[in-house]
DNA sequence: TAGTCATGTGACCGACAAGTCATACGACTG
DNA sequence: CAGTCGTATGACTTGTCGGTCACATGACTA
C-alpha cells in the first residue's frame, strides 16, 4: 500500500507518478522496470519515491487496485444483456464491454497484462490469487451452465475454465495490442471488423473449429 | 553462433555449460538471466565465458539450435499417423509425440518456452521469425483442411491459425509445469489421466464447448 | 631450447540498480 | 520568536551487471 504522503499528495502530482510507473511496467515489464527511470520520468526524487511507496512491488500493487476498481466503477453503469442469452451471451458481452473498458486506459491494462500473463505465471503466490479468483469466478458460472444444459456436460469444469480464460486473454491482448497503434482506439475497437474479429474467436470457442456439415460423414469411426 | 573454441571444448565441460545456461533461463527468463551465474554455476571464469559465446543472446540462440536439432531428430523416428486422420488427428499426435519429446529434456524446453512466450512477445524482431514459421505452417494446414471439407470454411484462417497455435501452447505448458514437478516426468506423461486431459482439450478445440444435444432448441433467434 | 598459439583466468571497468540518510525548506504552533 | 512536523532532496552506499584485458598455462613446433 503506497503511504499516506502520496495520498495526501495534489491530484495532478500524483497523476505524473502514477502514469509514469504505468510507461515504466508497459515498456519493460515488472522485473526489468526500473524505480531511477520512473523518478525521473516523473520529475520526483529518490527520497520521495521512497516516501510515497515500500519499493517496485507496491508501486504495482497500487496500479492493480486503481485499475481493479476503475474497472468495477466501469461496469457498474453498464447493464448485462439478458439472462436468457446464456452463458455464451453474457461471456461475449462481458469480453466486448471488458474491450471498451481497456480503451479507456489501454497503457495501464497493457502493463498488468503484460506483467500478470508474462512474469506472473512465475512469481508464485503473489499474483496468483488473482488468478483463482478469476478462476473461480468461471467455474462457477459453468456449473450453472451444464444445469441449463448450455455447456456439454461431460467437459471437465475447470479445463472449460482454463479455456475460457485463456480465450478472455487472448482476444484482450490481441485487440490492446492492435488498437494501441490507432489513433483513436475506443472508435477502432467498435469498427464492425473488430467486433466480428471477437465474435469471430468466440463462435470457434463455442462450437469449435470442425465443419459439423460437411465432416460428419467420413468422421464416424476413424478416430482412434 | 557459438565460436569454435566452445566446439572444441571436451563434452563433459560443455555440457556442464549448456546445462548451468538452462538453469539460468529456465528460472529467471532472459532478461534476468546473468551471465555471472552461469560461469559461476559452471565453474568456468568469465574469460572463458566470452571465448565461447559473443553475449548472452548468442548462448539463448545456441540452445533453441540445440533443442531444434534434437527435435527434428526426435520427430524423425516417428510415424505420423494416417492422413485418413486428417487434421484433428495429426494435430492430435503433434501435440501428444510432442510432449514425448518434451519429457525427454523439459527444463530446456521450459527455458526457451518461458522466454519465447514471455519476453519474447516484446523483443521485437528477432523471435517473430519463429512465430511467423509456425503460423505459415498452421495457415498452409488448415487451407488443406478447408479443401477436405474439415474445417468450417467460413472460419478466418489466421484466426484459426492462432488459436490452434495457442492451444499447443496452452497444452504444453501445462503439462510441463505440472509434469516437472513429478519424478518420472515421462511416466507421468503417458498416464492416462495426462493423456485424457490433452484430449479434453483438443476435443473443445474441435468441437467446441457448447453442448449441441441439449440446446439446439432454446437457442435459435435468441442471440443478438 | 625458444617461440608460438589456443585456451584459461579473474581483477578490473563503467553503468546502473535499489535503497538510505543528513540536510533543507516552509507552514503551522505555542 | 523558537520549535517541530510533514515533505522534498540527491549524494551516497552497496551490490550486480555485462564486458574487457593483461597475463598465465601448457601443448605442440621449428
Amino acid at each position: 500500500m503506497p503511504k499516506q504522503t502520496f495520498l495526501n499528495l495534489p491530484d495532478e502530482k500524483r497523476q505524473t507518478v502514477v502514469n509514469a510507473a504505468i510507461d515504466e511496467f508497459a515498456e519493460y515489464g515488472f522485473e526489468s522496470a526500473s524505480i531511477n527511470r520512473i523518478v525521473a520520468n516523473s520529475g520526483i526524487s529518490k527520497g520521495s519515491f521512497y516516501q510515497y511507496f515500500d519499493d517496485k512491488m507496491d508501486v504495482f500493487k497500487y496500479l492493480m487496485d486503481v485499475i481493479a476498481q476503475e474497472k468495477t466503477e466501469f461496469f457498474k453503469g453498464k447493464h448485462p444483456p439478458s439472462p436468457g442469452l446464456g452463458i455464451f451471451g453474457y461471456f461475449r458481452w462481458m469480453i466486448k464491454t471488458g474491450m471498451e473498458f481497456n480503451s479507456t486506459n489501454p497503457k495501464l491494462v497493457k502493463a498488468i497484462a503484460r506483467v500478470l500473463l508474462g512474469e506472473g505465471m512465475y512469481y508464485g503466490q503473489i499474483f496468483n490469487d488473482v488468478r483463482k479468483k478469476t478462476m473461480d469466478t468461471l467455474v462457477t458460472m459453468i456449473q450453472h451452465a451444464k444445469q441449463n444444459g448450455e455447456i456439454d456436460p461431460s467437459v471437465d469444469e475447470k479445463v472449460a475454465a482454463t479455456v475460457m480464460d485463456t480465450w478472455s486473454n487472448v482476444i484482450s491482448n490481441s485487440i490492446l495490442q492492435e488498437g494501441m497503434q490507432k489513433k483513436d482506439i475506443v472508435k477502432w475497437v467498435r469498427t464492425p471488423k473488430t467486433q466480428k474479429y471477437i465474435d469471430d474467436m468466440l463462435s470457434i470457442m463455442e462450437h469449435g473449429l470442425r465443419n459439423v456439415k460437411a465432416s460428419s460423414i467420413d468422421d464416424a469411426g476413424k478416430e482412434e
